[in-house]
DNA sequence: GTGAAAGCGCTAACAG
DNA sequence: CTGTTAGCGCTTTCAC
C-alpha cells in the first residue's frame, strides 16, 4: 500500500463506521467482542499506526513536552536530560529536545518551533547569550506553562529547580581555606551566566567572613572554553600575588586550569588547590583527580517534570510557581587535598 | 484571551474569510495590499502562531525529522546529532531527537512514536541490546525513509553512513607493531555491536600480516563499562604471557584501562602500549595521554541528513540505498609513542 | 481579489 | 452495540 492505513481504510474493508474502529482499537467499552477482535486483527496485519496529528488536533494535547538546553555535549545537560526523559515517560509523555547551541537566535526559533502546538510545556535552561526574555513571557501569556533549570534569570515569575549556588560556592571556599589557602581566586563563567553570579556571591561571602578583602584581579570571567581558562590561569600566576586557591566555575575549565599549572611546573594541590563544580566523571580521571562540587541531577530532572506535569494538569488554575532549591555535595578529591 | 488564537479569530475580527487570511499569512500572490496588511498586523498584535498540526495533517508533510541514539550522554553521539541538527536547520527540517539508553524496548516504543505521522524520516544508531530487525524493515514497508550512522546491521538494506572500521583497527594494530608490541590484546565491546566486530576483523587482519598467530585469551568482550574496562585489564595482565599493547573499542573503556595499570603499577606506554577509538576530548587531558582514533563527526551527520533529505525528495522513485565509508585518522599520543 | 466548501485523520456527542 | 454528524485548524480547489 502506498499511503499510511487509516482508520477509514479499516472500516471500509469490515464494513463498519470509522467510530466503531475508533472505538475498537481504544478498548472503549459498548462494542462487540466479535467486532473488535476483526478490528484488531486487521490493524495488526496491516500495521496501522494511529496518526497522532490528528489525534492531537481533535484533542487539543499533545502528550509532548518540549526541553531546551544550551549544549548536550555538556556532561551536566546531557544527564539532566536522560532524567527529565525517564521522568517524562514515565507520566506518559514523550519528550522534544533541542540545544541552543548557547545562541539566543536559536533559543527563539525553538521556542517558536515547540510553541506552534507541538508541546504542552516547555523545560528550559537559558543560553548564555540570553538578556532579554520577551519570547518567554509570551509564551507565558499564551498559556504554555514554562519551567526552568540551572540557568535561569530574575526577570521572570515562573517554576524553577535550582541548586543552591550560592552555598555550594560558600562551602566550596570554606573548604579551600580549611585547607590552608590564604588567597584564593575565581575563574567565573561569562557575567551573563546566573549560575555564575550566584557563586559568585558565595565566594565573597566566604572571604569576607574570613576577614579577607575581595581583590578584583582574583576574579576572572571566562568564555566556558577550555583553552581560554589555560591562558587565565597563566595570568593569574604572573601576578605579583599569586593565588593559592583557585574555585573554578566547572570542571571543563578546571582541566584547561591544570593543564596551565603543569606547563608552569606548579604542583597541585601542594602550591596551588582546586575546586570546581559539577562533578564530572573526569574529575576522578584525571591526575591530580579534582575536587568538585555534585549537583543532585537526577532529582533536578525528575523535579523539572513534576512542576512542569503539575502546571499542565492545573492549567487556568492560576497555580502559584514553584522553586526547589537543591542541596549540592562537595566531593574532596586529590586536587584540594591536605598533603602537607 | 484563553485559548490559542487562529485564523478564525482573525478572518472573524476583519470580516474576511478564512482563506483571505490563510494566504496573507502565507504571502500568496491575489490579495490585496492592504487586507494582507490588516491580517498580518493583527496576527502580529494577537501573537498569532501557525498551529503546525494543523498544517502538517493537511499537507501530510511535517518538515520534521527523527533521530535515535542509544545515549546522548556519549561525547560520539552528542557531537554527531550536533552536526545532524545543523544539516537539518539549514535544509529547512526539524528535528525529533530520542535516546534508547541501549535498550531494544525502548528502541521499539521510540520507533513507534516517531512513526506515528511526526516525521518524514529517521537517523538511527542501533541500541546495543538491537537482534532483531523487524520493527525497522516495517517503517521501510510503512515507506518511512531510514539512514543509519555508526551501529548498523548487515540484516537490512538501507542506507548508511559508515568509518571503515576493519581498517582503522588495522591500521591502530599496525601502528602497536611498528611501536614494537608483540603481544596484542582487544578490549572489544558486546559481541552483538557491529562496531565492534568490524574492528576485531582489522585487528585479526594486522596481526595474522605480521606473521603473529591469533590468542583468543587476548580477545576480551566488554559490557562498555568503566569499571569491567579496569577489571578485565586486571585479568588480562595475570595471563603467563602478559600483553604488551591493548587496542581498546572505547576511550571510555581506555580510561578503565589505565586505571588498572595504574593500580599494577604497569607504566603507560614503557611497559604496554594503549591505542582506542573515538578520540573524545579526555584523550588529550589524562596523562598518558590516549592515543585515539578520530572519527570524522560532523561529516558523519552533515551525510546523514543528506541521504535522508535525498530519500525523502525522491519517494517513491525506488532509488537505491546509498552506502558511504568514511575514513578515520589515528591521533597518535603518549600512550602509544616509543619512548624507549 | 475573495469566499464557500471539502477534506487531512481522528474523536466525541447523540441517536437509534 | 453501532452509525451519523460535527468539528479540531488549516490548505486547497473552484466559483464568483
Amino acid at each position: 500500500m502506498r499511503h499510511q492505513v487509516t482508520i477509514k481504510d479499516i472500516a471500509k474493508q469490515l464494513n463498519v463506521s470509522v467510530a466503531t474502529v475508533s472505538r475498537a482499537l481504544r478498548d472503549l467499552p459498548d462494542i462487540h467482542p466479535d467486532t473488535k477482535k476483526a478490528v484488531l486483527d486487521l490493524a495488526a496485519e496491516w500495521d496501522y499506526q494511529p496518526n497522532v496529528l490528528a489525534t492531537s488536533l481533535v484533542k487539543s494535547k499533545t502528550k509532548t513536552l518540549g526541553v531546551i538546553v544550551p549544549d548536550l555535549g555538556y556532561y551536566f545537560f546531557s544527564t539532566v536530560v536522560k532524567a527529565i526523559e525517564e521522568a517524562a515517560i514515565a507520566a506518559g509523555y514523550s519528550l522534544l529536545i533541542t540545544q541552543t547551541q548557547e545562541s539566543y537566535e536559536r533559543e527563539l526559533t525553538n521556542i517558536q518551533n515547540l510553541s506552534r502546538g507541538q508541546v504542552e510545556g516547555i523545560i528550559i535552561s537559558l543560553s548564555r547569550e540570553t538578556m532579554n526574555l520577551d519570547h518567554l513571557t509570551r509564551l507565558q501569556r499564551r498559556g504554555i506553562p514554562l519551567v526552568f533549570f540551572d540557568r535561569d534569570s530574575d526577570e521572570i515569575v515562573a517554576s524553577k529547580v535550582m541548586v543552591d549556588n550560592e552555598q555550594s560556592a560558600y562551602e566550596a571556599v570554606k573548604h579551600l581555606l580549611d585547607s590552608g589557602c590564604k588567597r584564593i581566586a575565581f575563574l567565573a563563567g561569562p557575567k551573563s551566566v546566573s549560575v555564575s553570579n550566584q557563586r559568585r556571591l558565595g565566594y565573597l561571602r566566604a572571604l569576607s567572613e574570613a576577614g579577607i578583602e575581595e581583590d578584583p584581579a582574583l576574579i576572572i570571567h571566562s568564555d566556558y572554553f577550555q583553552d581560554t581558562a589555560t591562558q587565565q590561569t597563566h595570568d593569574l600566576m604572573q601576578l605579583s600575588q599569586k593565588p593559592d586557591g583557585i574555585l573554578v566555575v566547572s570542571d571543563r575549565l578546571a582541566l584547561g586550569v591544570l593543564v596551565a599549572l603543569r606547563e608552569l611546573k606548579i604542583s597541585v594541590p601542594e602550591q596551588v588547590k582546586i575546586v570546581s563544580f559539577n562533578n564530572e566523571p573526569i574529575c576522578s580521571v584525571v591526575s591530580p583527580s579534582i575536587s568538585s562540587v555534585a549537583q543532585p541531577l537526577e532529582e533536578i530532572g525528575r523535579l523539572a517534570i513534576e512542576l512542569l506535569i503539575d502546571q499542565i494538569e492545573h492549567k487556568g488554575e492560576d497555580i502559584p510557581a514553584r522553586v526547589e532549591v537543591l542541596k549540592t555535595n562537595l566531593v574532596v578529591r586529590e586536587s584540594s587535598s591536605n598533603k602537607g
